[in-house]
DNA sequence: AAGCACATCAACCGCCAGGCG
DNA sequence: TCGCCTGGCGGTTGATGTGCT
């Protein structure tokens, strides 16, 4: 797993701390206390404190989105997450085990491989095809270069958002 | 009103890999 | 080159909220 920047962001910092930085660093938690490690403050600010965060429902072109970024990823919650700007890796991925998963199997599609979860019950729009014609999902060895026709019959991808940006090529997030 | 079951989501855990001395 | 440190990630847990009986 690589490991991407973590600051690239405009106004930050990068390599070492200077010694005005640590100062100021030391006075703060000297001021204010913070009995947390850096792991669980990371955390914190990542996934509640952020002022970019969006909070509140998904919706529902964002539902979609997530269903076809998880069809063609699996369970790459930071990908998807860089897909929708406001939107945390956790948000997402406990949106999905709680709401997503039903919501795939109401419509009579398995959560994991976007395939057709009752074999008599063939595509729910339009698609046939035998079961055993039904090929594993296979593993995301990269994020580019793949076609998602190449793939299956039956997965929830094209006939929910034919239209959608496949483009799956690493960028930050504010250039999408 | 009380008790229970289920749903939700923030936080924790452990692993992996890059950075750096 | 090596080994330690730490950030980043996905999986899991547990506290809290909500609805039902």
């Amino acid at each position: 797993m690589g490991r991407s920047p973590c600051c690239e962001k405009e106004h930050t910092n990068k390599g070492a701390w200077t010694k005005e930085e640590d100062e100021r660093l030391i006075k703060h938690i000297k001021q204010h206390g913070l009995l947390r490690c850096g792991k669980s403050c990371r955390l914190r600010w990542i996934n509640y404190l952020r002022p970019d965060l969006k909070r509140g429902n998904f919706t529902e072109e964002e539902d979609e989105l997530i269903i076809n970024l998880h069809s063609l990823l699996g369970n790459k919650w930071s990908l998807i997450a860089a897909r929708l700007p406001g939107r945390t890796d956790n948000e997402i991925k406990n949106y999905w085990n709680t709401h997503v998963k039903r919501k795939l199997i109401s419509r009579g599609i398995d959560p994991q491989t976007h395939r057709c979860l009752n074999p008599s019950n063939k595509n729910p729009r339009n698609v046939s095809m035998q079961t055993d014609e039904i090929e594993p999902m296979p593993t995301m060895g990269n994020d580019v270069g793949f076609k998602v026709e190449d793939y299956s019959n039956c997965s929830s991808v094209e006939f929910l958002h034919p239209q959608i940006n496949l483009d799956l090529s690493i960028r930050p997030p504010h250039l999408y």
